[in-house]
DNA sequence: ACAGGTCCCTACC
DNA sequence: GGTAGGGACCTGT
């Protein structure tokens, strides 16, 4: 299933289970196509929840995607995506605050990469942890990062 | 064993 | 005083 935000493209994975499995996103400022295109009609019900929990995080209502979904990852990798979500939007912290906030204040490079691998960006918004020298990275890309904490919080 | 979405101290300019 | 280079730290494959 595509979503078309602009100027965003959203592409969902969903399970069998009608869970979120992963979200591949990235900028797309072609405003003159459709914005949802399904792939399957039973997709529908998936579709209304999605836009109702992505609604509510873009108008600035909810400071994250907040929707049923499914991850095979590590305990570690879910502790980091899970602190990410105590991030209140419009504010940043740092690869190394990550880590102390989880009790690994050394694992600061470990963080990036358990950030590096998520597979639901906005639902866990990794955007928001940045490196003390700057923005850091970002796997959609650092141009959709600095779009998405400063035009959409 | 190696690779990261890092950090920080050290040179050098 | 800015920045390039390199070693150290931690986790997952």
């Amino acid at each position: 299933m595509i979503i078309k935000a602009f100027p965003l493209k959203l592409e969902l994975n969903w399970g069998e289970d009608a869970k979120l499995r992963k979200i591949k996103i990235e900028l797309n400022l072609n405003f003159a196509e459709p914005l949802f295109i399904l792939d399957k009609e039973e997709e529908k019900k998936f579709l209304k929840k999605f836009w109702l929990a992505f609604l509510e995080y873009w108008n600035f209502k909810a400071g994250f995607v907040d929707v049923e979904h499914h991850m095979e990852l590590t305990e570690f990798e879910k502790q980091v995506l899970e602190e990410t979500r105590k991030i209140p939007p419009g504010e940043v912290i740092t690869y190394k605050e990550l880590a102390e906030r989880i009790g690994c204040p050394m694992g600061y490079r470990a963080v990036g990469r358990a950030l590096a691998r998520n597979p639901l960006p906005l639902v866990y918004p990794c955007h928001r942890v940045i490196a003390t020298s700057g923005y850091g990275g970002y796997t959609g890309g650092l141009v959709l990062k600095y779009f998405l904490l400063h035009y959409s919080k």
